[in-house]
RNA sequence: GUGGGCGUAGCUCAGCUGGUAGAGCUCCGGAUUGUGAUUCCGGCGGUCGUGGGUUCAAGCCCCAUCGUCCACCCCA
């Protein structure tokens, strides 16, 4: 049996490397044109981090962590998500001191699930967090930021975002105490994952999509009773501000999903057409989670956008892109010619930076030659034969447009390759 | 962790009721001695995921196991 990777573990291989470099190149720059800035974070933090940053409750850190003992003893883990190494960042360095920072981030993260589509073990993430601002314009903002990387990457028609408010920490538990005590009574009616969130975290049954539960849940207390004055005028506010911008969204009062740590405002990204994992970006606001790890109270609000879930929609709704081809393609007759063309090729990389230049190594009829610099997928290739290398020329053929092949000098070549590239 | 589908050449897949392992693409060579894309000819390529069982005989049937995909759960 030969190695495999692990599971869950994906390799990326070059014919998909492009529509990811446009990927990631789309976010980094539309995020950046918002004034974030990028912070680049470890990819193990220790357990404890994680522990208080996500929820000791979670699945994902009670059962979807890769944890291992350092050798002192220390308890470490690979990042499951990012906020909370931001955060932990943040704090360390004095970041947050009287002051609004905007980071983003992106990077593999780590969860020990059951793969499936749009779902690995390790996966990509970016980041976007606005820290020091109680008002709602930090959630629009962020909405109206990864509206402007889905408008961008031409995704946008084929997502919906849906938004609720949890409230304040006080309202929650409240609500959680009205929730439980009206299902208590159905406990023997509901399905079993139901009844066992019960006790661990009874606002996701809301979230079930067992029928029976779905029922019952139709005559539950509404959330939006037990949400305070300020709770409402903070999310009256923010989908007010979503409406002058145009941004649509629908309210979804079933959206409770997501880790424990937020407050306010949580948003999602849907799509239809990527089967079970349609969530392409989720986020939030966090008043509390800044002070549980250890920092003053600061008001925090970020989301996370599920990149490989990305590429798979961006695939899904532009089909094949191009793979990033080479430029040049240059070709030798004989191996008497290879000091030449090498020489050739190094001095043209010199002089036209950016320029993409493959040598093929072995000699060859130039039927072979041309037969591969046309597989390559290059735009020109060069010739070097025993002609070429006496008179200290190359020549040079147009691979994809209706143009005459040419023989050139070195600064001739230059000229030339420079212009078309 | 639970359920279902699928594992045959590098890739995509055929393979009938159990009876000698197949095609297309890719790759290599030739038709073509300095001009590619088309076409034609030839060639390389296999522990049929793995291990056991039934049988005169297993790619096919049975059991186990691993991998993979999809879904549940959970999440981005």
């Amino acid at each position: 049996m030969t190695i495999q990777s692990v599971r869950g573990m994906r390799d990326l291989l070059p014919e998909e490397i492009a529509r990811w470099h446009h990927i990631e190149n789309t976010l980094i720059e539309v995020t950046q044109s918002f004034g974030f800035r990028e912070i680049r974070l470890p990819l193990m933090e220790f357990t404890s981090l994680f522990a208080r940053g996500v929820g000791e409750s979670t699945d994902i850190v009670e059962k979807e962590m890769y944890t291992l003992s350092d050798r002192d003893g220390d308890s470490l883990s690979l990042r499951p998500e990012g906020t909370a190494s931001c955060i932990r960042a943040a704090i360390q360095h004095g970041l947050l001191h009287n002051q609004v920072q905007q980071f983003w981030y992106h990077g593999p993260m780590f969860r020990y699930e059951r793969p499936q589509k749009g779902r690995y073990r390790q996966f990509e993430q970016f980041g976007a967090e606005t820290f020091g601002l109680e008002s709602f314009t930090a959630e629009a903002e962020l909405i109206q930021l990864s509206a402007a990387v889905f408008d961008a990457l031409g995704v946008r028609d084929d997502l919906r975002l849906e938004i609720n408010t949890l409230g304040k920490p006080a309202d929650r538990a409240a609500y959680r105490l009205a929730l439980v005590a009206y299902l208590q009574p159905f406990a023997s009616q509901l399905d079993e994952d139901s009844r066992r969130r019960l006790d661990t975290n009874p606002l996701r049954i809301l979230d079930s999509k067992n029928e029976q539960t779905r029922a019952i849940l139709e005559n539950a207390p509404d959330f939006t009773d037990y949400l305070d004055a300020e709770a409402i005028q903070h999310f009256a506010g923010l989908k007010n501000l979503l409406d002058i911008l145009k941004i649509k969204y629908v309210v979804n009062p079933r959206l409770v999903r997501g880790l424990d740590y937020y407050t306010h405002t949580v948003f999602e990204w849907i799509t239809d057409s990527l089967g079970a994992q349609g969530t392409v970006c989720a986020g939030g606001r966090y008043d509390g989670l800044v002070e549980q790890l250890g920092g003053k109270p600061t008001p925090g609000a970020g989301y996370a956008m599920g990149v490989d879930r990305i590429v798979l929609l961006h695939e899904a709704l532009n089909g094949e892109t191009r793979s990033e081809a080479i430029d040049v393609y240059c070709a030798v007759m004989d191996v008497a010619q290879f000091g030449h063309a090498f020489e050739w090729c190094a001095q043209l990389r010199k002089q036209i930076p950016g320029l993409s230049i493959t040598l093929y190594k072995s000699a060859g009829k130039i039927q072979k030659q041309l037969k591969r610099a046309d597989k390559s997928g290059a735009r020109v290739a060069l010739l070097f034969g025993e002609e070429e290398v006496s008179k200290n020329v190359a020549t040079l053929k147009w691979l994809r447009e209706d143009k005459a092949q040419q023989t050139l000098d070195f600064a001739a070549l230059c000229k030339c390759l420079g212009e078309t590239s």
